[in-house]
DNA sequence: AATTTTGCTTGTCCACTGTACAATAGGAAC
DNA sequence: GTTCCTATTGTACAGTGGACAAGCAAAATT
């Protein structure tokens, strides 16, 4: 399990360790986002040559940004006993993920779009919600169609809530944005401008501000809520037929 | 509703136009993924100057992947009829999304991650989700919550299938990530070893080909089920409550 | 027909990116 | 003290997004 315990050869690490440089990418993307961050960004702020980097991170920028976005989710799979309701371990599952990212939000996209899959393999996560899976009742194929729904439900609202906002110049873009909604035609949009006060900046597609300033949150108990209750459903159905 | 019909001045458009460019750029990403596409790379594949393509889109790369993502998701929404089934239209837009972006896998990310709130608003979407669900009997913020959960699973299982996986050497990644999936202790992760044969590369976490190569389809239609029977469950209740 | 207005292309420029590569410094093992 | 390995300093390059200034072409206005 441990690594060779075996004394190393070589220079001390003087200035760089591998923590060091996932901590202060994370803290340039949670300072300037995604697009803020670069190789030459985590150099100058610890104050080290660009190539240094690599020396801890051989395959680059996705290296890096692959453990980032594994220690943005450092923790957020909940223990399982014996005899916890699998509902509940996965709507705190779901609950934890969200709040994980809610603390670092320029992550998001990285985990919905870029990895996942491959970040360095976290099996504990799988053997979980296989554990948790397994004992609602789900059993061979069953089981692997629900717990690809849950990995993929797990990541759905928090993706989408969390999505970038344009930055340039926030203000004025959400002013026009606001006015864009309003002027849509009530008689082609009925629903929309019977709704708009409860849409407007509450709704995906139709707000003007990320999750991270103006979170979702009745959308995403009732998604939490559905996405258990549905499995629930299902999984009633096929022990019966 | 339309633009002006007055006759215009200046010059007409010789050999770009903006909806050229934008299939281009859905080409180059198609064929090279998000990583291979650039604005210069689109103007070379037009034997434009790169500066050309900014006469079109003013606000840069990212108005041009805004358009690249809304055309790859041209007509995804069904049409709504009266009297139709709410839970069948909620499939039927889930299967239609997911479709679309099977044919444009590389998009996904770009939706998942960094606009779809904005992306030129789709109003037409709105309304029509909107209508599904108050037809289905959810009202004020009820109707809103619902809606703001369709979206998010709308976009959630596709955004995670077609995640993509490193392409440098994809052969030999390919090979080494299983090994490592292999090499997982029995003791410590039973269900994994029990459902390996199902889990490998059938599986979130577990898999080294994206969704474009190896569907996850199973996972998806239970999703999909789920999703909807758990959306009428909560009808259910609250109408009850 | 001349003029003006606008649309679009050409070309230049700059600061910046990821990363391959070589050189070197420094400490541990032999 | 030599060797060997690790960590870091440097150098270099091709590519990027995008600001900018002109130039050129055609249609509408006069």
């Amino acid at each position: 399990m441990s690594k060779e315990d075996a004394p190393r050869r070589g220079r001390r690490n003087d200035q760089l360790d591998h923590d060091q440089i996932v901590a202060t990418a994370l803290m340039i993307i949670d300072r300037d986002g995604l697009d803020g961050f670069s190789m030459r960004e985590v150099a100058r702020a610890l104050k080290v040559y660009p190539t240094a980097i690599y020396w801890y991170f051989k395959s680059g920028k996705n290296a890096l940004l692959a453990a980032v976005a594994s220690r943005a989710l450092n923790g957020v799979t909940p223990a399982l006993h014996l005899n916890d309701d699998w509902r509940e371990w996965i709507r705190l599952l779901f609950r934890q993920y969200r709040k994980a990212l809610s603390e670092h939000p320029n992550v998001a996209p990285l985990l919905g779009a870029q990895l996942v899959s491959n970040a360095g393999v976290n099996p504990i996560l799988v053997e979980r919600v296989l554990t948790a899976l397994d004992g609602a009742g789900f059993r061979g194929a069953a089981l692997i169609d629900a717990y690809n729904a849950v990995l993929a439900a797990m990541l759905g609202y928090v993706t989408l809530e969390f999505a970038p906002v344009p930055r340039d110049e926030p203000d004025s873009w959400a002013r026009g944005f606001e006015q864009q909604l309003r002027e849509l035609p009530s008689d082609h949009y009925p629903l929309i401008h019977k709704n708009f006060a409860g849409l407007a900046n509450r709704a995906f597609i139709m707000r003007w501000e990320s999750g991270s300033t103006a979170p979702l949150d009745g959308g995403f108990e009732t998604y939490v809520e559905a996405f258990v209750l549905g499995l629930e459903a299902k999984l009633a159905k096929q022990t019966m037929g």
